[in-house]
DNA sequence: GGCTAATCTTGACTCGTTCAAGAAAGGGCG
DNA sequence: CGCCCTTTCTTGAACGAGTCAAGATTAGCC
């Protein structure tokens, strides 16, 4: 995992000011992939053990807009976010336990994109998640 | 639409007791595609005035199960359900008003369920969406 | 160092959904 | 056709994730 000055570093690329809860927010997420709100909040109060659920939830928010972190929101369990940003990768869910692993994309680098007809939608993102039980559970 | 007697066979067939609120939801899923609980809810009690919100979760939870009907989760709205089931299509759902439109898969019949590598998970659905803009809202 | 806008703290609040207890109704049986 | 047992429905409270809002704090520019 990259130092502190890297994440202050990726925060200021993005013209985003550089808080103690925007850095801290930034390491947990790339420090615990897929991690729920509520895990990120854990991990962030580690290290900084005075920051409110808000600042956690507004950070998340802003580094999601900007890019430099992903949402992924399964149904029925709450966001998780995770660090891997724009390589086109989709999520293994297990029905069972919830966990989530990352695959490539099987279709290549951005055919994925391409609906069989786009109805006249401006696509950008296609969301692919493949539902499952996963080794440990069955 | 099918006719309120092919909605009771359906129930029959799927070994679900014949109950006037679950009738109401099957009929108004398929009015009503991808309507969301609540939109299910008014339309239900266009027929039935007096059920219960209870009843139409109830319900919704029991024709889901059975696979009479399909929930659709889209990231940050509430729950939506489709009559189309089994039929492999996957969703094109606009950012800005949340519009879903239906799209028939994009690969084929069933390869969508074959991910790049596994990880030793047992997959039994791929779910896309298709995040974009529709032609209404640009 | 001081100023101003952005960000954070605190705490209340909303929304979609679930839980729980008792009343009502479906449907197999006599 | 009517009884009984179980499932389902009603009512109303509760829950969790997330949002809103007012005021205190802080980052970053000069």
């Amino acid at each position: 995992m990259p130092p502190t000055e890297d994440f202050a570093a990726l925060l200021r690329e993005s013209d985003l000011r550089v808080t103690r809860p925007r850095v801290a927010v930034l390491s947990a997420v790339h420090a615990h992939p897929h991690a729920s709100t509520d895990a990120v909040i854990d991990a962030v109060r580690v290290t900084l053990p005075e920051v409110s659920h808000q600042a956690v939830y507004d950070s998340l928010h802003t580094l999601t807009a900007a890019g430099l972190v992903r949402r992924i929101q399964p149904s029925g369990s709450p966001a998780r976010y995770e660090s891997r940003t724009g390589d086109n990768h989709h999520h293994l869910i297990c029905r069972s336990c919830g966990s989530i692993a990352d695959v490539d994309c099987a279709v290549g680098t951005a055919p994925c994109l391409t609906a069989s007809d786009d109805l006249g939608y401006d696509i950008d993102e296609a969301e692919v998640i493949y539902w499952g039980t996963c080794p440990g559970c069955h």
